[in-house]
RNA sequence: GCCGGAGUGGCGGAAUGGCAUACGCAAUUGAUUCAAAAUCAAUCGCCCCUAGCGGGCAUGUGGGUUCGACUCCCACCUCCGGCACCA
């Protein structure tokens, strides 16, 4: 015997599948295309090519692929593509320190995934490979942001950015940490900037309503994604500030609670601040706060904790609904990004206006009758967040306000002093980098086509995409994007008039380039169009996708997004792009987190190196439920490693014995393994259709194994009895190969013949499933007494009877008074005794 | 604070309201071997005793529903994840 030698298996099966293109499909009208099956597109988050892949990629592709494989052996025409996100910073940050420009090093990592995604066995149709930093790709990147432009969902506005002073760069938020530059540890400032945005605020409503369409998601990242969009429901005030003739709307959820307002707070970054107070004694003091806020970092300003500070603006605006004058305020604990930036102050109903009403001594009047004990800070029981008769608001004095809460409402409404409103936590996405590793947005700047000093914005036509990419050398930002060093690519014509003008110089988030990127797999070659309507639609939606739960948010929502924009521009016929989701947990070593610093990383090269693909792959899906977290363990490794040995032996022990017909193992200990591989084979496919329990699937298969080797050698005396195990080895080489592919192959082609993924995914046979005795329990009080034999269909009466005649049972009746008893057909007795 | 998820042997984890601890790891023992590794076989929750085909206790804590609860309900504790001055 040779043993187990993955290394040969493994190659064998490599180089066949590559050689066969096994894992290529065809796009409807191509050659090869197979139109009676169902589709399945089966896909995995396309990974960031750093580096080399880590053990959270291994766990990505091996669950993608037995989900894959189970699919293909249903019948299904399975996709399942692959590709690289390969623009974004960690390249870039490289770059800068090194002076490698950006492409080398992400060519020189997709080529390790590449390579290694090969070695894992990962059943991928590589004619469809593509890389977000090709020109071939981000054509289309920039073929779709020019579509979203032409919508109006592609804007350039002014906004708050992330500052680095001593970088002198604007950052990305993810590279904001602790509120301090990644980089240099220097506190981030926040500078108004004109950016480009995505309006995806315009589609809050819909991408709350269209959970509905999606068949299985995480009710998690679903619940996150509603927290996220953060939809409220109120109204929309105005307060006038009547010396200035300004409006100042307010979005407040408790209009209830309007005759309660005693002050009103602007946002340090509101932009009437500046008109209320030029040129009045206020005017030093506040800017003086509105600086010191600035240079506040996000996290310091979101301390709850923290005392409220604010400066008095020596001004007023009426409340609408008594005409009351009340003093307007500056205050960092209102936000310029949520409604409107302004607030109505309600101190007597709301713990934070409380706080300030306090700190600053002003009024607290209250209008909601009621007490929480657990929010309650004075002798008055206020503040008060809840419900309850009202009072001191004139002609709705009395009632419940709830009940008054539309009344407030329409009556502000009828004379245009307010209305119902929906507000959303949702932000527009800000889509521009200053940054050189990304595609660049397509448009130019033109003075000539502009009016009274401002630029005309206008869009690269077409058939002038791409914009590529320019080769630099000074990575480094300088406060604008280094793209803006590239001086004769700036320098371009207007497309529209011909006249000199510059191009844009920051690029596109990395999140666009992935916002697309399962709609370009489906007709990735392409010149003519981002894709054929007819091939998107074909396989369009994502029947499964698998990803980190990291990703639960920012990108499953920006491709929520894409997809909804697309079907709007009549580019696609679905709202959704993926129809189930699941989400795998995070790996960790020790009880922590990966990372190079702790030097507690898993290299699956190394595993693969030692154990094979195989064991690496299985036991990833072993070691929990995939959708949970884990700690690897190099001991568990080689336990999954022994168990793909013993398949192994077994197999090879089995092959060369002349097996007879399996029909004749109709009793005793060949009957028993029979009926345990059809056990395995149900239980296998329950665990793949109830979520993907692959780590119950895999100790399935285990017992299947084990149960072989228990009766083996007596099976081994007679044909039929060989046949069996020859039967049990194959079918667990048949379950085994949605993880271990190579190992599955290659016992199935020595003791079935044949290719086992052309097989179809095997049916336990009802007949095996069943028997003719089941083991009776037999409880007195609920608790376990004996355990009987008895036939499957005895009637009731019968096992009452054999129940009472047991002398276990009968010692626990002694004395006793039967008063109850519970049958359980096929199952169990329970004689409830007094 | 709000919203999720989870608490089961020495460890990772199994259990449509019906045999708690499948499967794996670790540990112990035996076979094989000159020996070891590998392999194969077996034992393996805790406690008690009269040592059995024995009894009791165990699924974070306390209640409840039920003939019967890891599972369902109520209250609480702990841990993990997300959001967080969102008006």
């Amino acid at each position: 015997m040779s043993g187990y030698d993955p290394k040969e298996i493994e190659a064998k099966w490599q180089r066949l599948w590559a050689e066969e293109k096994t894992w290529e499909v065809a796009n409807p009208g191509q050659p090869g295309f197979d139109g009676g099956k169902p589709k399945s597109y089966v896909l995995e988050m396309l990974p960031y090519p750093s580096g080399e892949p880590h053990v959270g990629h291994l766990k990505c592709y091996a669950v993608g692929d037995a989900i894959a494989h189970f699919h293909r052996r249903h019948g299904f025409e399975v996709i399942h593509p692959m590709g690289y996100d390969a623009f974004g910073l960690p390249a870039e940050n490289n770059a800068i320190k090194t002076g490698e420009p950006p492409r080398e090093a992400t060519e020189r990592s997709i080529a390790s995934f590449r390579k290694q995604f090969r070695e894992w066995g990962i059943s991928i149709d590589w004619s469809r490979e593509l890389g977000t930093h090709t020109p071939e790709y981000y054509r289309w990147t920039q073929w779709i942001f020019l579509r979203l432009f032409e919508k109006g969902l592609a804007y350039r506005d002014e906004a708050p950015v992330q500052w680095c002073p001593k970088d002198a760069t604007v950052l990305a938020n993810e590279q904001v940490v602790d509120g301090r530059c990644e980089r240099c540890g220097t506190p981030v400032e926040q500078r108004r900037l004109e950016q480009w945005f995505f309006k995806i605020t315009d589609y809050a409503e819909r991408l709350l309503a269209d959970f509905d369409l999606l068949e299985s998601w995480p009710e998690h990242v679903v619940t996150m994604q509603r927290n996220w969009i953060g939809r409220s429901e109120g109204a929309e005030v105005t307060f006038r500030c009547a010396e200035l003739d300004l409006d100042f709307p307010v979005f407040t959820t408790r209009p209830d609670t309007l005759f309660g307002a005693s002050f009103f707070v602007l946002a340090p970054e509101h932009p009437e601040l500046e008109r209320l107070i030029a040129g009045t004694p206020a005017e030093r003091e506040v800017r003086e706060y509105v600086n010191q806020v600035a240079r506040e970092s996000v996290e310091d300003r979101g301390d709850e904790e923290r005392p409220k500070t604010g400066v008095p603006l020596g001004r007023s605006v009426v409340n609408p609904v008594n005409g009351e004058r009340i003093p307007m305020f500056v205050a960092d604990y209102v936000l310029m990004e949520y409604g409107t930036g302004a607030i109505m102050a309600v101190p007597a109903h709301d713990a934070r206006d409380y706080e300030f009403a306090r700190a600053f001594d002003l009024p607290v009047k209250r209008v909601i009758e009621g007490v929480d004990p657990d929010v309650a800070r004075d002798d008055e029981g206020l503040p008060y967040p809840g419900d309850g008769p009202m009072t001191g608001s004139g002609e709705f004095d009395g009632k419940h306000n709830r009940e008054a809460y539309g009344e407030i409402v329409a009556w502000l409404a009828g004379d245009g002093r307010g209305e119902a409103a929906v507000n959303y936590r949702l932000r527009d996405w800000l889509v521009s980098r200053q940054r050189y590793w990304g595609a660049p947005i397509p448009v130019v700047y033109c003075d000539a086509c502009g009016d009274a000093g401002a630029p005309a914005i206008v869009p690269v036509p077409d058939d002038q995409l791409p914009v590529e990419l320019p080769e630099i050398e000074d990575y480094a930002p300088q406060g604008r994007s280094p793209l803006a060093a590239a001086e004769d690519w700036v320098a371009t014509e207007c497309p529209r008039c011909g006249a000199a003008a510059r191009r844009e110089t920051d690029t596109m988030d990395t999140f666009v380039d992935s916002s697309w990127y399962f709609i370009r797999y489906l007709d990735a070659h392409n010149e003519a169009a981002p894709w054929d309507r007819d091939t998107a639609d074909h396989w369009l939606p994502v029947d499964q996708y698998i990803g980190g739960v990291e990703h639960a948010i920012l990108h499953l929502m920006y491709a929520r997004f894409f997809t909804k924009a697309l079907a709007d521009l009549d580019l696609l016929s679905v709202e959704e792009p993926f129809a189930n989701l699941f989400t795998q947990g995070m790996i960790t070593r020790d009880g922590a987190k990966m990372s190079k610093s702790k030097g507690n990383t898993v290299s699956p090269a190394e595993y693969v190196e030692r154990y094979g693909a195989d064991t690496a792959r299985t036991y990833v899906c072993f070691m929990g439920p995939p959708e949970r977290g884990g700690d690897w363990s190099d001991e568990g490794v080689e336990g999954v490693n022994r168990f793909l040995s013993r398949l192994w032996r077994l197999c090879e022990e089995v092959e060369p014995l002349p097996a007879g017909d399996l029909d004749q193992a109709a009793g005793g200990s060949a009957r028993e393994l029979l009926a345990k591989a059809h056990w395995a084979i149900d239980k296998v496919s329950r665990d793949f259709e109830r979520g993907f329990q692959f780590n119950t699937a895999v100790a399935a298969t285990m017992e299947l194994v084990n149960e072989a080797y228990r009766v083996k050698d007596d099976l081994y005396t007679d044909p039929a009895g060989v046949a069996a195990v020859r039967f049990a080895a194959a079918t667990a080489a048949s379950l085994i190969f949605p993880f271990a592919p190579h190992l599955g192959a290659e016992v199935w082609e020595r003791l079935r013949g044949g290719r086992v993924w052309e097989d179809r995914w095997p049916v336990a046979d009802p007949e095996l499933l069943s028997s003719d005795t089941v083991t009776l329990v037999v409880q007195v009080n609920g608790k376990l007494r004996d355990r009987i034999e008895a036939a499957a269909d005895a009637p009731e009466a019968e096992l009452l009877a054999l129940a009472r005649e047991s002398e276990k049972v009968r010692r626990h009746l002694d004395g006793k008074q039967v008063v109850k008893e519970v049958v359980v057909p096929g199952k169990l007795v329970n004689l409830v005794v007094r």
